[in-house]
DNA sequence: CCACAAGTGGCAGAGACTGACAGATCAGGC
DNA sequence: GCCTGATCTGTCAGTCTCTGCCACTTGTGG
């Protein structure tokens, strides 16, 4: 998961590397405190930065826990154009999030320990929808071209949301159940409830 | 619409005032200058109090424009409760908002006005999503109840949390589009959005 | 080797929010 | 009318997040 910095260059790496282990010493901070017990001092210190160079990697301090929302965002949306336009629009959508969850490259238990601190914060939760809405307005315009009949906009935009509404609640339960089942799996099953006769 | 303050008393009354007219003003200077250009400190220069009067009434900026989460969310969920069992969740769910968005009190200029204060501001727009998510810990169970079959925590949640979706979309085309359609015409649309086969 | 870009740290400051304390204000009993 | 106690308010001091700004260091490419 490469960042926006342009692609070529060692710096880049440096970059990303650091960014990477900013992160990862923040939320474990954060599972062992509280995310409001832990100030943006003490992960500079742990890492060995300054608080200043925290902020730079991370415009706010919920970010070092969320991540980079739009590159997850593109690659769903690079996936929706991707499918068949003769797909229906939720088999494209549900086939679009199962493609970034099999993502390699992700760490399971930290994504695990990320998202459990994700659901403990009031103000995490929020940063976190604050994605989703990023995330439906890339998405939107797409589900809209799919469509046919009147008011193409509105709908469009609610079976997005709704869809994102699913892939939340798939990945929340996936965090605080005990690995007893996939992702993929809790992912397909919330799909699936707003369906009940397709 | 009352707060959380206890019924009785001039008292009440008087807080209550002064709660609404905080968040008048604070809403006409946000829709002035924009959320992120004014400070609590103008808000409370221009209603006339301190500061910290500001924060005693409302614990964030983003509330002044907000309001009380809880007070409608229980209003949705007593309306819920209150339809038939035999009727479909989804219609029962839509009569619920439905009952909301026709609750006499509600000021229609200044409501729109808020509606679109909101969207314009990413942060206000997380702090509403999760109001949305204290709704649907409240309707959620409701919602479970009257399903049937397995994984009915998941598959409510998944039923609740689109429903929510359905509702801020209609809300938000409200206050953007031009009066030109109401708020429950653009509710129920949302919602057959989700229903093509039912 | 040298110029230049990129990264870093320290500093100062704005703004949101909180706790503590003292004074003002109002309800209800006498 | 007046006292007592509860409630409300303002002031002050403080923490924390986040942002410019500037000087310094460190790599990169010519």
């Amino acid at each position: 998961m490469s960042e926006v910095t342009k692609p070529g260059g060692t710096r880049a790496i440096a970059r990303d590397a650091v960014r990477a282990r900013i992160s990862e010493v923040a939320v474990d901070l954060f599972d062992e405190h509280g995310f409001d017990n832990v100030t943006v001092e003490q992960i500079a210190a742990a890492v060995g930065v300054s608080p200043r160079s925290v902020h730079r990697y991370f415009p706010a301090k919920e970010d070092t826990v969320i991540g980079d929302p739009a590159g997850w965002g593109e690659h769903v949306r690079d996936q929706l154009v991707a499918r068949p336009s003769d797909e229906p629009i939720w088999d494209a959508l549900l086939a679009s999030y199962e493609a970034l969850l099999a993502t390699p490259g992700r760490n399971e238990a930290q994504g695990r320990k990320a998202m459990r601190i994700l659901g403990s914060t009031p103000a995490l939760r929020a940063r976190n929808l604050e994605k989703h809405l990023l995330w439906a307005h890339l998405l939107t315009p797409i589900v809209a071209e799919r469509l046919e009949g009147d008011h193409r906009g509105l709908r469009a935009e609610a079976i997005v949301q709704a869809s994102l509404a699913c892939f939340d609640i798939a990945l929340t339960a996936w965090a605080e159940a005990d690995a007893v089942e996939s992702s993929v799996e809790l992912l397909r099953r919330s799909f699936g409830a707003l369906q009940p006769t397709a």
